[in-house]
DNA sequence: GGGAATCGGATACTCGCG
DNA sequence: CGCGAGTATCCGATTCCC
């Protein structure tokens, strides 16, 4: 029942639900197996019980078949993911529900449900947000539990005086930690009130989701002394753990005081090409007047400082990321969060298909490469590469070494090739790879950024989209405008963007990139009078690029199809040492321009 | 709890040029 | 010899996942 009402589509906001059945049939009780089967439980349903709780207890037996049963019913085999809901006043009993069912150890976890969500109060919670909150209600339950209600009592007596409600509060309290400073849950009450116009405001499948709890809450009631035992046992071990660590005492230096954003895992967005099965499809809510045209795309990091995605997409009309890695698109990792308001059915890759592995992409390399250096794809492709002194390091280490060498030097070679991506082009030999190479795996055309010194090209490739991720992202306009499009291209760089563009064969009638590296901002003016007939006007400098001339640019072209930009990710980036300062960073902080100039462009659009 | 990944930056250096 | 452009080398922390 509640599967088809997920399925059904019916409501905008809500999460749908699959789960994946793949059961094993590992051979165990040949006899008590066939007596289950014979009660009308699927045989993969006995074996996996038996296996997970034995066969001594065979009311306990009975119940937990029982429990999958009425989980999996209605269960279609094409899901993989499970939406769980509860209110907080049975967290307790979610826990244990969590450990009994989806911890590492369980075989229903591994087989079954490798993607968990919890929505709690209308909040949409993944596992690992659930982690948290659980070290927090625990942490709650194990300390000075008196102390804390009065200082809970306190801050949300200073809330509803300031006119909020009192659940609003509560809310804002489990979320952020008792220890949060009232701003921070003030902005917190704020954020949920606009997440909870976005979601789950659909009633109805609320109320199916409800009823599923309740009726796996009633099955574990039914024999909750063992799981509670095992509860205790996992709080037992967690409070060791912390101990050793001596943050035991404050819990509060694990709890995100940002809404976290759902980074999937694996990271493949939305939808992905050769993914059979969508992964958790959100059909996400975009307010009426975000919806395209004009139509836009900003990307950046995927791993950026916590709470800089929370606050890119407040900025952004509340829109919900679509994190990919491109790893699942091409040989070589590039991991990184795109909003934007395209529709995301019927999407189309590009073709041919990039090569997804090494030695698919590049054969040669086959020759010198050795059984002990397992990597099939690269790791992310930095602005940085490797000098000859490492390289010439590493040989010198291998040509001194064993056959096959030890351990630690196997260790340290692989460490390096990881880091800075190099390849094997002889007996002990490592080499960083070329530039033409990294357009080549990026998508570009061969030769693309030719010209620059290395160091140039390297680092506006490393700058750089993928293109065939944002081709994948962006295909859905070809059909939309056959006459070609008008793109306000901010941070252009070497023009990723509009490359895949191209690619789509979606023609380009203006451009008005801005960009202020003249190195790359030469790149793309050579590559756009060798490949492309439309207009193109370069600006430097998004700060000079003011509301008003945006507002011109939309008189004389009619409006802008497509606003297409990354911002930097100086301030974001995990390899920045010196000045990884978020998105309010030097160079990071642009990316209100971005959201200025959007907001300038719909603005002038609204008025034409 | 530990392994692994990560669109980087500051600085000293080399090299070609006048 | 001074200058500037290009180059090489060194520099951990945050975050996620298992």
């Amino acid at each position: 029942m509640f599967q088809n009402s997920y399925l059904s589509g019916s409501s905008p906001h809500a999460f749908e639900l699959y789960i994946h059945l793949d059961w094993k049939l590992p051979s165990s009780s040949p006899s008590l197996v066939k007596r289950y089967v014979a009660m009308g439980f699927p045989k993969e349903m006995v074996v996996t019980s038996i296996k997970e709780i034995g066969h001594s207890d065979q009311n306990a037996l009975l119940e937990l078949l029982l429990t999958y049963k009425v989980y999996c019913e209605g269960v279609e085999t094409e899901c993989i993911a499970v939406l769980l809901v509860c209110n907080f006043d049975e967290l307790e009993n979610l826990f244990v529900l969590d450990i009994t069912l989806f911890s590492s150890n369980s075989k229903f976890a591994n087989q079954l449900c490798p993607l968990v969500y919890f929505v709690v109060q209308d909040i949409v919670y993944s596992r690992s947000d659930m982690r948290r909150v659980r070290k927090e209600v625990e942490a709650k339950l194990d300390n000075d539990f008196v102390q804390e209600m009065f200082e809970k009592d306190e801050k949300i007596n200073s809330l509803v005086d300031m006119g909020f409600s009192e659940d609003e509060a509560n809310m804002a309290i489990i979320r952020c930690g008792v220890d949060g400073d009232l701003s921070v849950l003030v902005h917190s009450i704020s954020a949920s009130r606009v997440a909870g116009n976005l979601n789950l405001s659909n009633h109805q499948n609320i109320a199916i989701c409800v009823h599923l709890w309740q009726v796996m809450g009633g099955c574990f009631d039914s024999f909750g002394g063992r799981k509670k035992a095992r509860l205790v046992e996992e709080r037992k071990k967690k409070r060791k753990r912390c101990g050793c660590t001596g943050q035991s005492n404050q819990p509060s230096l694990d709890c995100n005081h940002d809404e976290d954003m759902l980074i999937p895992n694996p990271m493949v967005g939305f939808n992905l090409p050769n993914y059979s099965l969508p992964l958790v499809r959100v059909t996400r809510r975009i307010l009426e007047q975000d919806m395209g045209p004009p139509y836009f795309y900003y990307e950046n990091v995927a791993r950026a400082p916590t709470g800089v995605w929370a606050t890119i997409s407040r900025s952004l009309y509340d829109i919900q990321p679509e994190f990919v890695d491109s790893k699942h698109l091409c040989a070589t990792a590039r991991k990184r969060g795109y909003i934007h308001n395209l529709p995301i059915e019927n999407r189309a890759p590009l073709l041919p298909l990039p090569p997804m592995t090494i030695f698919e992409a590049f054969p040669r390399y086959k020759k010198w490469w050795p059984s002990w250096d397992q990597r099939t794809q690269f790791n992310c492709l930095l602005t940085g590469v490797a000098g000859p002194k490492l390289t010439g390091k590493i040989g010198r280490a291998l040509a001194s070494a064993n056959t096959p060498p030890s351990q630690s030097i196997q260790k340290y070679v692989i460490d390096h090739c990881k880091r800075y991506n190099l390849v094997w082009v002889g007996k002990n030999k490592v080499a960083k790879l070329e530039p033409q190479e990294i357009e080549y795996l990026l998508g570009f055309p061969k030769d693309h950024t030719r010209g620059l010194g290395d160091t140039n090209r390297y680092k506006s490739l490393g700058n750089s989209f993928h293109v065939d991720t944002v081709a994948y992202h962006l295909s859905v306009l070809k059909g939309m405008f056959p006459n070609g499009v008008n793109v306000l291209s901010l941070f252009t760089g070497i023009g990723g963007g509009e490359v895949a563009l191209h690619r789509l064969g979606i023609n380009m009638r203006t451009v008005v990139s801005v960009e202020i590296d003249k190195a790359s901002k030469r790149i793309f003016r050579d590559w756009w009078n060798q490949t492309q007939t439309g207009t193109l006007i370069e600006i430097d400098d998004v700060k000079s690029l003011t509301d008003d001339q945006v507002a011109t640019y939309v008189t004389t072209f009619g409006g802008f199809d497509l606003v297409i930009g990354g911002s930097p990710c100086n301030n974001l980036a995990g390899c920045n040492r010196s000045s990884r300062h978020g998105l309010e960073g030097k160079q990071s902080v642009l990316f209100h321009h971005y959201v200025r100039i959007l907001n300038a462009v719909k603005s002038a659009m609204a008025r034409k």
